[in-house]
DNA sequence: CGCTACGTTGAGAACAATCAACCCCGGTGG
DNA sequence: CCACCGGGGTTGATTGTTCTCAACGTAGCG
């Protein structure tokens, strides 16, 4: 199979930010902010979000956070993928999410990050300092309440996982993990038949607690019966998808 | 080893409540309020809380909701333990948490239900219509703020959770579990030396994603080891909590 | 007083991990 | 310009941890 992952192919997960450079206010041409935070503000009031906001570009690979580091700021995802995880003493490493745009992150009760965030690919995020993000809560309930509402859709997202993590097979895992990319562009308004992969094996197999042997051998076991077909450039059509569904139930 | 659960010795989890029958206000007294949902409430307002919630005893292994249905009501433990469990369709199970007192259970995004609940051992909870208790967020900012921070909390030990079960060997799963158990203990000012382990070896499985049986031989290796004593009635003794502590890390 | 549920232990099987070789592609520097 | 190098992916052979199947003990309950 081709690289799975390379710049020109990931320009596809960019969501479109028209804005010209030094605009002062890169929420109100947010393409994402439907999906995100600010999708709880009018029109009239997300400059006050504006206010407050940076955006970064991120380089791929580049760090967002670490585990363990003073939590001041919390980010939003506005193009891209970031990747967030916890590792064991020995380098055992435990992804816990892959973030994509309108995608939350860095919410912490301890004042430390509890785990580590970084671009898969060129990517661009908004930041607030925690401080700031937190007046705004207050004076705006309705914020609140959608962040308790994308806490809550999280939540259960890491509850489905558990369920796959402890109980699912490698062959299940995948299945899963495809749909799940799959439902998430269509989320987005991306293509998500042939569906966008843009991590490696490697960053797949610490997602779904296996090996990047054992992916890459589900995937190449899922392309001979039929089931999926891999294309260049890191995208995987789901040929037969009710069947692919029916693997990731345990049916 | 003894039954790891029986009604006499679980009454060590029950916090105690003392009030008369029929009192109005369960919640002036109750014995957790300071780490459940009302913590954000002053004296003087719980009354309003008092006004919507019901107090409900529940009997060892009934079910409190199951996945799917419509999500009409949130509950607070009060005393015993609720375990969360999602299903796949073959019946393989996975425990998505064990619940104490104090902690919180039933947010949905969705209209339903994202898991099944049930009491492990007789317990109290109480309950409050949805609606209503949404209405009382919108009321009292401070209580939706509570609730986003437990949510929070919840989250992060999702994440530990992931964490555990996509890399940790049966080794390292138990010995979290118990110090898990312990801390928690601790929190609520119960013993968490010998910690008491009121679920069964299968719920534990299903938890950590081992069998019933991988559970018990690690249980004994751990015990002939010297790191750990089973006690009668299902409490456990951390003799060697430092290296329990190292185990869990991975070291 | 047997029955059932739970816990323990053993033997063997199986799924995924590990160790290893190889390919392909892209980038780099001689 | 092309050979080298490194990262990612695939595939094979073997190992090993955990699962499965099975037997048995014990405690509590009807």
């Amino acid at each position: 199979m081709a690289a799975m992952f390379d710049i020109k192919s990931f320009s596809q997960l960019r969501a479109a930010v028209p804005r010209a450079g030094g605009m002062p206010s890169p929420c109100a041409a947010c393409s994402v902010r439907h999906l995100a935070l600010c999708a709880a503000m009018e029109e009239n009031e997300v400059h006050e979000v504006a206010a407050i906001v940076t955006t970064l570009e991120i380089s791929s690979g580049q760090p967002l956070f670490d585990e363990g580091e003073p939590a001041v700021h919390v980010f939003n995802v506005t193009s891209g993928a970031v990747k967030v995880y916890k590792l064991l003493v020995d380098g055992r490493r435990q992804m816990t999410g892959f973030l994509f745009p309108g995608d939350f992150l860095g919410l912490a009760n301890d004042e430390t990050y509890a785990y580590s965030a970084e671009a898969v690919g060129a990517s661009t995020v908004c930041r607030f300092p925690r401080g700031k993000l937190e007046a705004l809560l207050t004076k705006y309930p309705k914020m609140e309440r959608r962040l308790l509402n994308m806490a809550s859709h999280e939540l259960a997202a890491a509850q489905e996982q558990m369920l796959l993590l402890g109980r699912k097979t490698a062959r299940e895992k995948i299945a899963s993990f495809l749909l799940m990319l799959s439902r998430r562009a269509a989320q987005r308004e991306l293509p998500d038949d042939p569906v966008f992969v843009p991590m490696s094996r490697n960053d797949i197999g610490d997602y779904l607690g296996l090996t990047t042997e054992t992916v890459s051998r589900t995937f190449s076991d899922l392309k001979s019966t039929g089931i999926i077909e891999l294309l260049p450039a890191g995208k995987v059509r789901l040929a037969r998808r009710q069947h692919l569904q029916e693997i990731a139930e345990g049916a």
